[in-house]
DNA sequence: CGCTATTTGTTCAGTGGTTGAATTAAATGA
DNA sequence: TCATTTAATTCAACCACTGAACAAATAGCG
């Protein structure tokens, strides 16, 4: 049995590549039955599920009570009373089932966190400490510490952990190796090699890796993707250290060829502008990145620990001081810039600020808002969204334990299978 | 029976949304099977299908005698042999079963073409004429009678015409509407009301409507992706008079929420650069348009033809005249900081240039590599390849008619309930 | 309180489609 | 000529969904 480690697949469609067996067809309607569950206001019947699927009450039935019996779904105790006839037995995502473990490293702390099928975040722990001056193998052992607190505080509650992901601020291949993560000083660190060692992470289920290894900003945004709006297309935006984007289309976050997708702080808002350290000449990150607009706001040597930076040019911007307003309003003009180019590219109707980015967004939106209007050909017909994430700080981790059990509900029968 | 005109979904995947009985099982395994057969480079048998579907010969034998009844397979005559055994009957896809109808307008010619199962070009008709000073209701009514003499050819060989499809250098809406088109001074046509018209294009198949309207580069990135490097992910840039971008991710085209995708002529290359009439300042179009191109080449005012210019510009190329070398690394360099842009930001490995670009690659290349080189973080693990479009100038065409019969091989149980 | 109307959920025979093994078909090669 | 080999078909078994009938559980009404 060897552990292998991908990074992608984290969200698949319930779309069925290969030979479409008869069995095929049982696991088709789990998934069916099992997102309308979950997708669903307030416990629906087994009624209401046929109705909305199109399926008999009778194969309802049955889908339901394999999905009771794998503990994915139980019968919701209080009843949602309507008019006349038997009541109804609503239906909710069990909260003692499968849980997903979120991990995060970034470049000032290490997260850890644990959602229950229902979404609910069971657990969360947050370390901070500069990551920078600590090897990988380090870094990485105290997140498996941190991993295996959340492990034993998880099945305190009679959770059983049915995978995890580990967000990283940088660019991870298909194998989980970490390539080049710039503002952690990483480059090329095997993650899996060097976790290998930690027992609770190195479980394979079924044919899926324990542990998902993939960049930040693309788990942030499938956090967001299953807290926010629900399905759709946007792109979000992790305003970290440096700049990262996750981009959802049609409900599914969009990897690219091999999973490098969303490296917008790269963008070149200015061709000519000064030089960039990745090569390049005026990135987006030297207008809009944190040290800029610390910088242009006159905070740079302020002698500020790196992480409540962020907190002080709010409340700076909140009093209306006139360097931090001025640039604010000028990193989100190159955030506007370069949001116009990927609204003309993608057709995208919705932009989420995240990160940092997400308590400034009262600052940054009009400047945003004005390049769209004047950048973005179909801007006149069709107005773009520019609002904040609304996950939290840790939204990398809370998405990666997320994306665990988004897969089940995605695919159940693999996880019905193990148990 | 109502006809309905929409714009979306010329590619739809084979993936069930709703309800999954058990007839659709059937659906999802003649699309699979039929599938195979396409992408197949020599006549594959019912046994080689099987083993590479995972389906039993059995079920593969069944499924093949529902798409020979409807004529969308039949069995290749001269069977290519191999060692022992009792040899194989191939199947190819039927050359006389259904057709798509592609139709095209732009700014100075009209076209339409024929399409049949295999993807053969099997009627081909191009009008050339400058639709800029003739009415949309003029310019639809002289289409018509293109694709009338073409739906007569087609039936003159024995094909069915299953759907059309029109591509337009402009915005079309979910209705068809074509609501900008500004190298041809269209704004808000609606297509298929004018359409309505003329007999041959207005029956509705099935749920589908007759006749799909879409932007030309997106039609023209199809005909991409079924004549050329079969499925992936790539970006298909269309230098015609406007310069328009088709987006395949994963081997189906990416419209955005509304459509309106691939709009890269007006991303800003240069901010604060020379207004552009789409309201915004330092647009791709001001640098690499055909224009523009011609304008820095001081080929403007030579009174050429419009047609004949770009033929114009590679010949000059070939000899090496220095101000259309000059020109044309310009238009390249600008060309290449907007597409290292759309790889930072979609991790694409392919570009595709197109339309007028496609001859001029040789010197468009390098400086669009020069500049993904020094402007894409992954560049240096994973390099990039810009490559000419495989179909000719009339690649929109072409791609709508094949968009359609696509549709049916994507789809086939649709096409065999109507026959 | 009892009856009916109403809606939910289950049971069961029927059916469509796939499976797996046996059978037939058609070639090669010794 | 006959064994060998591969291709394709036939057929009983099986799996999952359907549709209709039935049982369960409640509200409303006299």
């Amino acid at each position: 049995m060897t552990t292998m480690w991908q990074c992608q697949g984290v969200n698949s469609p319930a779309a069925p590549a290969g030979a479409v067996r008869q069995g095929s067809l049982r696991e088709l309607n789990l998934a069916l039955v099992l997102g309308r569950i979950a997708a669903a206001g307030r416990p629906p019947s087994r009624a209401a599920l046929a109705a909305e699927t199109g399926l008999t009450r009778a194969t309802v039935s049955a889908v339901v009570e394999d999905l009771v019996a794998g503990r994915l779904v139980t019968e919701a105790e209080p009843t949602p009373r309507a008019g006349a006839g038997r009541p109804a037995r609503g239906l909710v995502l069990a909260g003692d089932g499968p849980a997903g473990l979120g991990l995060e490293i970034n470049v000032d702390y290490l997260a850890a966190c644990v959602v229950d099928l229902a979404g609910e975040v069971r657990h969360h722990t947050v370390r901070r400490a500069d990551l920078r001056p600590v090897s990988p193998a380090d870094a990485l052992g105290r997140l498996a510490d941190l991993a295996a607190r959340a492990r034993a505080d998880a099945e305190r509650q009679g959770l059983t952990l049915a995978g995890a992901a580990l967000g990283v601020p940088g660019l991870v291949d298909d194998a989980g190796r970490v390539r080049l993560a710039p503002n952690l000083g990483w480059r090329d660190v095997p993650v899996p090699e060097l976790l290998a060692h930690h027992a609770p992470l190195t479980e394979t289920v079924d044919g899926v890796p324990a542990l998902v290894v993939d960049n930040e900003a693309n788990l942030a945004a499938l956090g967001e993707l299953h807290s926010g709006a629900g399905p759709g297309s946007f792109l979000h935006i992790s305003g970290e250290v440096g700049i990262g984007a996750g981009i959802v289309l049609d409900g599914a976050l969009f990897r690219g060829a091999r999973g490098w997708s969303g490296e917008i702080g790269h963008i070149p808002v200015r061709p000519d502008g000064p030089p960039c350290r990745c090569g390049g000449r005026g990135c987006l990150e030297l207008y809009a990145g944190q040290e800029a607009i610390l910088s242009a706001a006159g905070l740079i040597g302020a002698d500020l620990p790196a992480d409540t930076a962020p907190a002080r040019l709010t409340q700076l911007a909140e009093v209306g001081q006139a360097a931090v307003l001025h640039a604010l309003a000028e990193a989100g003009t190159a955030i506007g810039v370069t949001v116009a180019s990927v609204i003309n590219l993608l057709d995208l109707d919705t932009v989420v600020l995240g990160g940092a980015y997400a308590p400034l967004t009262p600052w940054l939106r009009p400047p945003v808002l004005a390049e769209i209007d004047r950048r973005v050909l179909t801007a006149a017909w069709s107005p773009v969204t520019v609002r904040p994430a609304t996950l939290g700080p840790n939204a990398a981790a809370v998405g990666a334990a997320g994306s665990v059990v988004r897969r089940i509900i995605a695919r159940p029968a693999g996880w019905l299978a193990r148990v």
